[in-house]
DNA sequence: AATGTCTCCAACCGCCCGCAC
DNA sequence: TGTGCGGGCGGTTGGAGACAT
């Protein structure tokens, strides 16, 4: 483990405002890479435990860690900190996931912020060992229309299926999913955030929805929409097509590109890896 | 039991942006 | 205004463990 990646690039440490010239001064050093020790690990925590987290370069030069700043950043950030979440990822958040995707694509750390304890580093790996397999094996590209079209149409109702069987209330078809954890209580009861699920939950009815909890709330968006993603997707009205298209034929134009047929072929790929 | 393949995820890399000088 | 530095972010890598043969 220890010798993972190569021992470490020399450099030459500045004088700095810790230590003293005798120590550090003109010193080289080698940078460690690659798995933190469980000693690194503790000297990091002490340190920001009593001095907090600003000027990783410093923290990691005055914390005495053979480390970059921005390695202590990331170690700290994705592992260290308290109340980082650990384990799978919930149902609830990984329609959170799509649903955010849908709005913003890869900005996995904006992302991450809607999710309490998770990082971008864990959404963005969920995203690529879960939500990527699957455009493979359905052999079209991330972020094409059709792909995006199978997780709003096939994906995203599942989960919401399982997120209210989970929750144990309600019908389980249909109308239901446009009232799923739509109050407060139901927030409550089912974890935090979720209140924002009742955004996704209008991707069977194409209409468009505020996010009054997002940050972003300004944001108008249609889960319904196509084209021109994700590129576009925060480029201002003149480029946001796919927020502006009338979907009252479902975003498709009319054309009945979802048979049942192929609904249930795609349903069939999906169904054991939710 | 041995070997090959796949999946997960921690950690690194490189680019970009903002800020100080 | 230009330059250097620190920090943030998305993309990528590769080892460990799980699983399949």
């Amino acid at each position: 483990m220890e010798t993972r990646y190569t021992t470490g690039v020399h450099v030459t440490r500045s004088l700095s405002d810790c230590g003293s010239a005798a120590t550090y001064g003109s010193e080289e050093m080698v940078i460690r890479k690659g798995p933190w020790t469980e000693e690194e690990d503790s000297v990091l925590i002490n340190y920001i435990t009593v001095h907090g987290e600003s000027q990783w370069n410093s923290v990691a030069r005055c914390a005495g860690l053979k480390r970059t700043g921005k390695s202590c950043r990331l170690r700290w950030l994705n592992y260290l900190r308290p109340n980082v979440r650990r384990g799978n990822i919930t149902l609830q958040e990984q329609l959170l996931i799509l649903d955010l995707h849908f709005r913003w694509g890869n900005r996995w750390s904006k992302i991450a912020e809607q999710l309490p304890g998770r990082t971008d580093n864990e959404i963005k790996n969920y995203w690529r060992t879960r939500v990527v397999k699957q455009a493979k094996q359905l052999k079209c590209d991330v972020n094409s229309k059709q792909f995006r079209d199978t997780l709003r149409l096939v994906w995203m109702p599942r989960l919401m299926e399982q997120i209210q069987a989970s929750c144990g209330t309600g019908p389980s078809h249909g109308q239901a999913q446009t009232t799923l954890c739509n109050t407060q209580a139901h927030s409550e009861s089912c974890g935090p955030n979720l209140r924002m699920l009742s955004v996704a939950s209008s991707y069977s009815t194409g209409v468009d929805v505020q996010a009054p909890s997002l940050s972003d709330s300004s944001v108008s968006y249609n889960l319904m929409g196509g084209g021109n993603w994700p590129e576009n997707a925060e480029k201002g009205p003149t480029s946001t097509p796919w927020q502006q298209r009338d979907y009252s034929d479902n975003g498709f134009g009319g054309a009945d590109l979802w048979t049942d047929e192929n609904l249930w072929f795609l349903q069939q790929q999906l169904a054991d890896d939710l």
